[in-house]
DNA sequence: CCTTTAACGCAACTGGAGTCCCGTTATGAG
DNA sequence: CTCATAACGGGACTCCAGTTGCGTTAAAGG
């Protein structure tokens, strides 16, 4: 009644181990894109990645486990922010960014799977929850220099805002099915900045 | 060579096929709203419904083939439209309808997986985007009666001021996992009249 | 009411995703 | 360098989602 076994991979994380945890993730983001998340094989990522099927179902164990490891990986990895100086312009750098991901040929299917998974299992939400937070920490500051510019009124929380820019965009992806274009993207972000300047995003204090 | 054989359910529409399809298409919301879209089993359904699960092999097939279906049987309920007489109630009773939805017990987890069904199978993603086409269209009179109240420029697209409501909540309940509460419905509601006021979903038309 | 046959239901069958056993490799400690 | 064992790999096995065959029930037409 003790012996809490530790995660296997994390005792002995040398070459191999290391190894096998990259090309596995690389074979599932892979398989992720071009089949999607319900026709997923876990003997068929081993086989991608070189990988005895039994390695991948013990370290792994599910399909949502796996995807909520590659999210995991996926949060470390950060993306360079562009500063223009105004509101709209970051946020239109913002929108284009995920605009251009989201109907990217891999990215897009990739992103669309990910996002399946974690509607089908907690563990993989959760890792899903974190990588988004972390990408609006990222973008957040934009919102915080426009409020000290004073073109954003005071109260306005950041990450709501950032929020309202993409969420448009992921409502094509998954939802609607129109084309997730250039003018949609800058209408996400001109709708998302003239919305903050109005105070749309400020906490309602106790205001006459 | 020749004999496309017709859909099964279609010949003989009479009582007893009636009354599987209720039965059956009532069980499989339910185990959606239960066990979410993966851990779907067509035989579970078949005993749900009191239905042989060959039954339900033969007429629908797949999991995603029967999401199809029970989203076309969906859409064919309507819902009543509220009149406030300005853009924000009208947007704001819209906003908190969705919230109630995706926040009610049955129907948040139900649409979660009609959702997720539909990013893995592209009949069913066809449904799902005639189910949402149908819906902005009964919501977007009220943007069209704005345009008319002078409310709004002249130009503006109504479907995508209702999309940009409905958007920020399907975020939360997709990607975010933020709470969808009164507060974001309210938010969603102010930001898009907001942004839709000033012009922000008009089309670019060449003025200086 | 009688006939035809679409649609249903039961039960046996099948294939492949996921598990288990055990031998092999190579990491990390002394 | 040597040893103990974490982690990997191949292959046999299990179990159940999905299929098939065939007899039964009940729409639809006359």
């Amino acid at each position: 009644m003790s012996d809490e076994r530790p995660e296997p991979g994390t005792v002995r994380p040398g070459g191999r181990t290391a190894k096998v945890r990259e090309a596995v993730l690389r074979a599932a983001g892979d398989a992720l894109a071009e089949d999607g998340f319900d026709r997923l094989d876990l003997a068929e990522i081993a086989r991608r990645a070189g990988v005895g099927k039994t390695t991948v179902y013990r370290r792994w164990g599910t399909v949502p486990g796996l995807v909520a490891d590659l999210l995991t990986e996926m949060a470390e990895e950060s993306l360079p922010r562009t500063e223009t100086g105004t509101l709209l312009g970051d946020l239109t750098a913002q929108a284009r960014l995920v605009q251009s991901t989201l109907s990217d040929t891999r990215q897009g299917p990739l992103f669309k799977a990910l996002i399946t998974a974690a509607a089908c299992d907690r563990q993989t939400a959760d890792a899903l929850h974190r990588f988004y937070r972390i990408r609006t920490e990222e973008w957040a500051p934009c919102v915080t220099a426009a409020i000290e510019r004073g073109e954003v009124p005071e109260g306005t929380d950041p990450a709501e805002v950032i929020r309202a820019v993409s969420a448009p965009l992921y409502y094509r992806l998954l939802i609607g099915g129109d084309p997730i274009d250039r003018a949609a993207a800058d209408r996400a972000a001109l709708a998302a900045a003239t919305a903050a300047r109005a105070g749309a995003f400020a906490v309602r204090t106790a205001n006459g």
